[in-house]
Formats: structure tokens, C-alpha cells, sequence
DNA sequence: ATGAAAGCGCTAACAC
DNA sequence: GTGTTAGCGCTTTCAT
């Protein structure tokens, strides 16, 4: 067996009560036993028991992570961000994956929502109406989304997306088409939504919406052709994974990125540095997102005043997936 | 207050020892009784409690996870396995990122050690000491590890290599560099034996080896300048994100793949397919791993029958990153 | 087949 | 400042 908080108080000599102080309120015991209890410990390899701790206490010192896919690179930045950050402050973290299912999304969330402290939603495909039930539950922190009265966390969208089209019409470029993500993602819409009032307030400028697809790889493929069957001199796809497989399905229609359109994703994962041609997208800082998230989450958690919320800004990168507007577009 | 035990036994008219054994331990109630328990349990939206649960049977119901770094998609999808795999058998997933750091591992998977009823250990950094040490307190098995004694798991190393070696000495390349992964890594160790081995079969070939380098973009573009420097016509990389990044770096020096030099990688990630020109590299299943060591962990957590280890196959993908020998090659 | 009761290891009143 | 003690919610003997 294991040893219990028993063996360490006969071995310092005093009762268990006071190795628990000892151990976790250090102020409400003198210095000299603390000391004795600490060192008893030690040479014993005393480990508290986390079950027992969270049965008495009422607190587990875990937190969950729910994330549409572990295997989408966005999403292991942010579970990274979130790991280290939780980890520091003492916490575990409880990852799970929904699998982009809304169904499987609140199942998880529920099963979940007893065995932490608290919860951290990324992305969240459900209702707002399920999130709102689980926040009566158990204390919830939103990442890309938002719900009133939730506690959330996301880039700057209309930031990124403004800069984005900037640069493109700078470069040109007056008809602009959207690949979008999937309809039941929020960011997808606050970016949708975005590049439609930023191209409404000018009249020269067009949007054409190429409709939703799976935010991935192959989604982009779909896009792609969608988008040389339009007017359109540049595409901004939802994600960089979509801007990446869109660059394909041009590369296989013959198309030349950007003499011929120009392309940008949003995000900046390692990928879009590695495609080619090297991806126009918009950095937002995953890892920061993550980190920034525990400490809302935890602020509600010890009942500390919440800091401000961290100034996520969004920075345009631009490489060479971007370039001047073909002529056809002056013809327009 | 959530609901408990004693509200369910209330409710069905029966002991708490009645409803522990109805939802746990089906066969030794009466059926009526059990329905009744059911019931109520659904009615009232009973969760038992896990940390209680866990207290008093000394199993937690859930297993750890640790990998080097969660922003790699190769862990993201081996998490991804895991997690699956294990919720459909009622565990929860503690997923901990050990980032690269052999020191912090040891660390951490001691903290996931007593929360948890067994650990899989994804690409261990550290010693065999120190995972014997932590295998005597806790189930452990591995993934792309071998420890003497210690369940195991991982992909078909050698096979895949002597596929990539094949058909590049198809090609006519002779002489081949290897661009070493970490030098703590086994999994790098495996390859680099396999290949060394598999060259020095054949007088007619030569291996170039041109060192240890971080797993990542940036270790690839690291090792692109020695391969140039060498008189290699094929570099093989420890995985796919070094190659991808060793592809940048020779379109920056100029030389063009394959017709200059050919280029693989090695697991298949997404970036693989993305990269241009797309690389020729072997495909590892991860999800399939991340599944396998979970069930058999569970093997080892419930006293199963060990089942047999599944044939994890390696499977050669070619792309166009390889090519015939340039003309040189004829010359040495 | 079911119930009563003893803990699992720890925290948190409550005494002293 | 420290010890005593009553649970936290559940599983598991041991009776019946």
C-alpha cells in the first residue's frame, strides 16, 4: 500500500490534521513542526491521494479540455498552451476529444463536468443552449465562441479579416471569394460575418460566397474549384488547412497561385509555412489563447478577481500566396 | 448538491449496497430490483461520483498520456487513438506534454502515476532506468519504445525502411544521407540501425550521416545544408517535419527535388501530403497505435488475458519528392 | 438476493 | 498551534 497521511503523521509525531495544514495551508502551522512534517514526507515518498483530497474537499485540482480534434494542429497548440499553463498552477488536465460531433461534444462535457473543477469548451460546435446548461452545472470558460455571461476567450477575428482584405485590395483585388468552414462553427461565422461588412462599405468591392465546407485538407479541395468556376482573383478560405488544400486543387487545375489567384488561409499553423507557395494568413496565438483560458477559468474557479482579458491581437503574414490581381479583374 | 447514492436507494425503495450492485455488478440482483434501481438512477440523473468511486475500489477509471509534445501531429493523432479507444471502454484520458524534456517526464508521469490506474508512454525520452522505475509502481506500456519486459507497441521501422531503401536504390541512388532525429529517441535509433544495416548489405551503397537534429521544420532546413554538402543523391529524414523542412531549404539554396536530390520523410503526416512536392515517406498508423496500447494497458489494468500484439504494418507512400538518380551518381 | 456497516485517505469544523 | 472527529460517496465484506 501506498504511503497515507497516517504514516506520515507517526513518523513526524504528530496528528494527521496537522501534516494536511502542514502540506496544503503551511500559514496555520508553526514553521518548526512544518518543517519536521515536510521533511517525514519526503523520506517517505508521501504522495497525497488525489481521490480522497477531491472527496472531502470538493475540489478535484483537474480541469477539462474538450476540442473538436486532437489531430487538427490548431487544437493540439491550444491543448499544449492549456496543459502548461494548468500544469504550473498545479492543476491536471483532462483532454478529450469530440470528434467535431455536437452529440458526443455535450456527452463528454457531462461526463466530464464531475470529475473536474472546471471546463474549458474549445470551439464548441453545440447550442448555446446546451453550454448554458452545463455552465449551471459547473464553471465554464469558451474558447472561440461566445455566450452571454460566459467567460471566453477568442483572436481578433475582424481584426485578422480586416487587415486580410487590406492587403488584398491593395494589392488589386475587387472581387473576393469565401471558402467558408463549417456552419456550426461560431468563429467561421464572426469571420464570415466580418469580411461581409468590411466588403459592403465599399461598392467596388464584391464577395462571393463559395459556400461551407469541412474545415480540412480535402474541404479546401472542394472549395478550390468552386472558386475558379467564379469571378473571383483571391480566396480566403476559413482555415489554413482549406487554404493549403485549396493551393492543391488549383496546382492539379493548372491554375498558378497567385499570377492567376491569390489565396490566403487564417491561423498560421506550421503548415502554411510549409506549403507551397507559402501561405498569406493571419497569426493567432494559440498557445497564448490556451494559457489565457486557465487562468479565466481558474479565476472563477478560486473565486479570484478575474484578470482583464489578455489582448489577443491577430497578425498578418504575408508570403507568397498573395500577389497582384490579374488584369481580367480591371476588365470587371 | 449533485445527486448521490443515497438519493437512487431512496428512490428504488432499496440499500446504497443494492444500487452500487445494480449499476456495477448487474448479475448479483434480481432483475426486477435492477430495473427499479435503473430507473431511478435515470430518473434523478445520478452520475456516480468517480473520486468516491475511486477511494473506496482503488480504481480511478482513467489512464495517462504522455507525449513530447502536442503540437506535433504525430502525438496529436496517437492522443487522438487513445482517447477514443479509451472512452469507449469507460476511461477517462489524462494527456500530459512533456515537452521534450526527459527531466519534466519523469516528473510528470510520477504526478499522473497515483491519479490513474495505468500510463502509456508515447516516445519516452528518458532512460530504460528511470520507465523500470516508474513500471514498478504503476502499469506502463509503450509506444515506440522497447524496454526489456514492458508491453510495447510500435510501427514496422525496419520494414518501412527497407521499403524506403528499395525503391530508392530503384531509382539508381548509391550513396544515401540519413538526417538523425533526437539522439534520445528511440524510435531514431531503430531507424538509423535499420538503414545502416540495410546498406552495409550491399558494398555498392554508401550512408551519409549527417546527425542528430530537433524533429521539426527548423532541424529539417538544419540538416538540408549538410546534405547539399554531401555527396548524397537521396536524404532520408528521421520524420516527415524535418524533411519538409530540409525541401525548404534546398528550394532556398537552389537545388531542385527530386532532380538533384531526392527527399523522403518517414510516418505520412498530413503536412506530407502538403508539402510540394508532396513526399515520398512511409505511413505509420498512429491512431491504430494509440488504440493498441490502450487496449493493451486495459489487458494488463483488469487482468485480461494479454491479447495478441496487432501487426502494425508500415506502408510505403510515394510521391513526388523522389526521383531517379541525377547523373553524378553514375560518376562516383 | 439484500441490507448493515466498516472503511478508502483526506479535509474541515470544532475543541483545547 | 495542534489534536479529535465527523463525514465526502462509494465499494465491499459479512450477516441475514
Amino acid at each position: 500500500m501506498a504511503v497515507t497521511i497516517r504514516d506520515v503523521a507517526k513518523a513526524a509525531g504528530v496528528s494527521i490534521a496537522t501534516v494536511s495544514r502542514a502540506l496544503s495551508k503551511p500559514e496555520q502551522v508553526a514553521e518548526e513542526t512544518r518543517l519536521h512534517v515536510v521533511k517525514a514526507a519526503r523520506e517517505l515518498g508521501y504522495r497525497p491521494n488525489t481521490a480522497a483530497r477531491g472527496l472531502s474537499s470538493g475540489q478535484t485540482g483537474s480541469i477539462g479540455l474538450v476540442v473538436p480534434d486532437l489531430e487538427n494542429p490548431y487544437f493540439g497548440s491550444v491543448a499544449k498552451g492549456v496543459q502548461e499553463r494548468a500544469r504550473a498552477q498545479g492543476y491536471n488536465v483532462l483532454i478529450a476529444d469530440s470528434d467535431e460531433d455536437a452529440g458526443l461534444e455535450a456527452e463528454i462535457a457531462r461526463t466530464l463536468a464531475q470529475q473536474v473543477d472546471g471546463i474549458i469548451l474549445c470551439s464548441v460546435r453545440g447550442t448555446d443552449a446546451t453550454i448554458r446548461s452545463l455552465s449551471r452545472d459547473i464553471r465554464v470558460v469558451l474558447v472561440n465562441r461566445n455566450v452571454d455571461g460566459l467567460p471566453s476567450i477568442s483572436g481578433d477575428n475582424a481584426g485578422g479579416m480586416r487587415q486580410l482584405v487590406g492587403h488584398l485590395v491593395a494589392l488589386g483585388h475587387r472581387s473576393i471569394a469565401y471558402a467558408g468552414g463549417p456552419a456550426t462553427s461560431w468563429t467561421n461565422k464572426v469571420r464570415a460575418d466580418a469580411l461581409a461588412h468590411i466588403l459592403a462599405a465599399n461598392a467596388e468591392l464584391e464577395l462571393v460566397d463559395l459556400g461551407n465546407f469541412p474545415p480540412s485538407y480535402s474541404g479546401g479541395m472542394q472549395a478550390g474549384d468552386l472558386a475558379l468556376a467564379s469571378r473571383a482573383t483571391a480566396t480566403i478560405a476559413f482555415n489554413d488547412l482549406m487554404a493549403v488544400g485549396l493551393l492543391e486543387r488549383l496546382r492539379q487545375r493548372g491554375a498558378n497561385v497567385p499570377a492567376d489567384m491569390s489565396v490566403t488561409g487564417f491561423d498560421n499553423i506550421p503548415a502554411a509555412a510549409m506549403a507551397w507557395p507559402g501561405l498569406t494568413t493571419v497569426d493567432c496565438p494559440r498557445v497564448h489563447m490556451g494559457r489565457a483560458s486557465v487562468d479565466l477559468l481558474l479565476d472563477a474557479v478560486l473565486g479570484r478577481e478575474a484578470g482583464a482579458a489578455p489582448d489577443l491581437g491577430a497578425e498578418l503574414i504575408i508570403r507568397p500566396s498573395t500577389g497582384p490581381a490579374p488584369e481580367r479583374t480591371a476588365a470587371v
